[in-house]
DNA sequence: AACAGTCCCAACCGCGAATGA
DNA sequence: CTCATTCGCGGTTGGGACTGT
């Protein structure tokens, strides 16, 4: 086994750590909360946060007078309390977007999050287990099977292309970002209407939404949009996969 | 109305990486 | 370089809400 020395010292470190923690949560009997958020609570984070900003969460935990521990803290702001988090149901465009990128780059929810404004990683992840996953099992295939991945890239991505297209007045511009490099690339003839759309959605780190940038000055593309399963009925999708 | 089964999401956990002393 | 602390990610789970019988 290869581990190198830094490594080695953070494993040490840890255990050490976590017994010790234990040790003097028991001695001292301090209780820890757990569990739901209650509003008084979040009314203390968000005040606390407004007045002193984010950031060492385990200090600002005990600062605020908060029982929890300081990830609990970081992830009930970043995932709940934060102003920029959008609620709501998953628009068309957004559920296209976690297709094509996940489709990129697998489970790395937060890069794809990075995307979607206002969107956490954590929904997005929940997203996909929910309801991309249940399609998988309705299928009875493999959510990483070539089978299923060849599902979402030929039915379910044009097919939400078109649905999208015919709810708002969508025109491609011919530049559009990758976001593999964040440079621009001329759309050609060969690129399909998903590719060309998905690229159209999204940009680099200085995200720079293209045609996006119409829809969300004079569209509602951030609006909730229908669910997966509006989309096709599970024979048609069955029949397809029995092509 | 009552119960069981399923769905969904907020929250937790473990881990590795990064940062600071 | 070592050790301590913090951060952030991805996987998992508990329990309330919803749905069907």
């Amino acid at each position: 086994m290869n581990i190198s020395r830094t490594e080695f010292a953070n494993c040490k470190t840890l255990i050490k750590h976590k017994e010790e923690v234990e040790e003097v949560e028991k001695k001292m009997e301090i209780e820890i909360r757990r569990g739901p958020w209650t509003v008084e609570e979040d009314m203390k984070l968000v005040s606390y946060i407004s007045l002193h900003g984010e950031g060492r969460w385990n200090s600002l935990s005990r600062s605020a007078g908060l029982n929890r521990t300081g990830k609990s803290c970081r992830l009930r702001w970043l995932n709940y309390l934060r102003p920029d988090i959008r609620r709501g149901d998953i628009s068309l465009q957004e559920q296209f977007i976690i297709l094509e990128l996940h489709s990129r780059w697998g489970n790395r929810w937060s890069k794809i999050a990075q995307h979607l404004p206002g969107r956490t990683d954590n929904e997005i992840k929940n997203y996909w287990r929910t309801r991309v996953q249940k399609h998988a099992k309705l299928l009875k295939c493999d959510v990483n099977s070539k089978q299923f991945k060849d599902t979402i890239k030929h039915l379910w991505m044009p097919r939400l292309v078109e649905r999208i297209a015919s709810t708002q007045n969508v025109t491609f511009t011919p530049n559009h970002y990758s976001p593999e490099n964040s440079s621009v690339t001329t759309a050609t003839s060969s690129t399909s209407s998903s590719e060309s759309m998905a690229s159209s959605f999204y940009g680099g780190d200085q995200v720079k939404y293209g045609t996006l940038d119409h829809m969300t000055n004079g569209g509602d593309w951030l609006n909730g949009g229908d669910a997966f399963e509006t989309l096709w009925s599970f024979d048609e999708l069955n029949k397809w996969l029995l092509q």
